[in-house]
DNA sequence: CCTAAATCCAACCTTTTTACTTGGTTTTTA
DNA sequence: TAAAAACCAAGTAAAAAGGTTGGATTTAGG
């Protein structure tokens, strides 16, 4: 279970979508805006997602993506596997001579913890991350800034929302 | 927290100086026909590890390197963050304008999950990887935190597990 | 005191991975 | 029928991983 970048930009990805269920699908363009990240890597990143069954897309306008599954029912794990394409990560996969000396015991060790950690990454699922008490305060700060800028309110509503922020630290 | 190759060399090396503790110290060049790794690279590896007082090195014939600390006290994340150098992994640490739009949102959720990543690889020592027995213990515990995640009460959670670990200790 | 084994150190290089660019095509809605 | 979107593929630039070379400093042992 590699983690990097990739695997970043993936999950936070999914958490756009994951955000935005029930409304409109979401486009790359508004992803990549976002996530300050190109549109084509994006569109890379997203046909993995695609062929892991992790996301369906519609074409045309007004088109976009949408969780082909229930955020409850897509883990991290999977997410980040599907973009990671993980090559094998012990080097000593089929070598029978890793059997001797102390190799394959570091190996043997490192592949239990590489195991602990997918299960802790595949027992958290988008949407244990969507809903949580601090994580539904921000949504709703999100929400009222924007819904600030709509009715030009928009000092006030800032000022109450970094309050509630102080609040949650 | 990142998790790479990098992060696996820097692990396994530990868990062969944490093997062999007690015996005479490891030299790199041992290390480097165990993993199968240029010498030079896990100088380089070693180097970051002693600066983050993980190791100790002698030097001479006879030398090598030992664990800095026992290896109940070390913990797989000191390890990987020492080798990481972990440049911000946002993007958006000081920005203001993240303020608005959803960037921000799924930023603060990532963040979130990473913390809990960082305190799962934190609550797991050298020792416990080693100890086999006690693997099972790791188990356990990161069923605890992964509880925690879903109920927000992961602190707690953590802190009990400690105390659990040390019960077994 | 000399030699060899080891850490320590720095500069450079190659390979792989990440991330972006360009230039399309197809599908679908308005 | 025009525009908005997914879809696709080839190539490229930038960054990170991993290695190479060539040392220097310690230090045990003969």
């Amino acid at each position: 279970m590699r983690l990097t970048t990739k695997g970043r930009y993936a999950v936070t990805a999914m958490l756009d979508l994951a955000l935005q269920e029930g409304k409109r699908p979401v486009t790359l363009q508004d992803i990549a805006v976002n996530q300050e990240i190109s549109l084509s890597y994006l569109e890379q990143l997203f046909a993995k997602l695609r062929k892991a069954d992790l996301v369906r897309g519609t074409r045309g306008p007004g088109g976009g993506y949408r969780l082909a599954r229930k955020m409850n029912a897509i883990s991290i794990a999977e997410v980040i596997a599907a973009v990671d394409e993980t090559a094998d990560m012990t080097r000593c996969s089929g070598k029978s001579d890793c059997l001797d000396g102390e190799k394959c015991l570091t190996h043997e060790l490192w592949m239990e913890l590489s195991e602990k950690i997918f299960e802790f990454l595949n027992g958290i699922t988008l949407g244990d991350l969507v809903r949580r008490p601090e994580v539904i305060a921000v949504a709703e700060r999100q929400e009222a800034v924007r819904e600030g800028l709509r009715t030009g309110r928009l000092k006030t509503v800032v000022v109450e929302a970094d309050a509630a922020i102080g609040n949650l630290k």
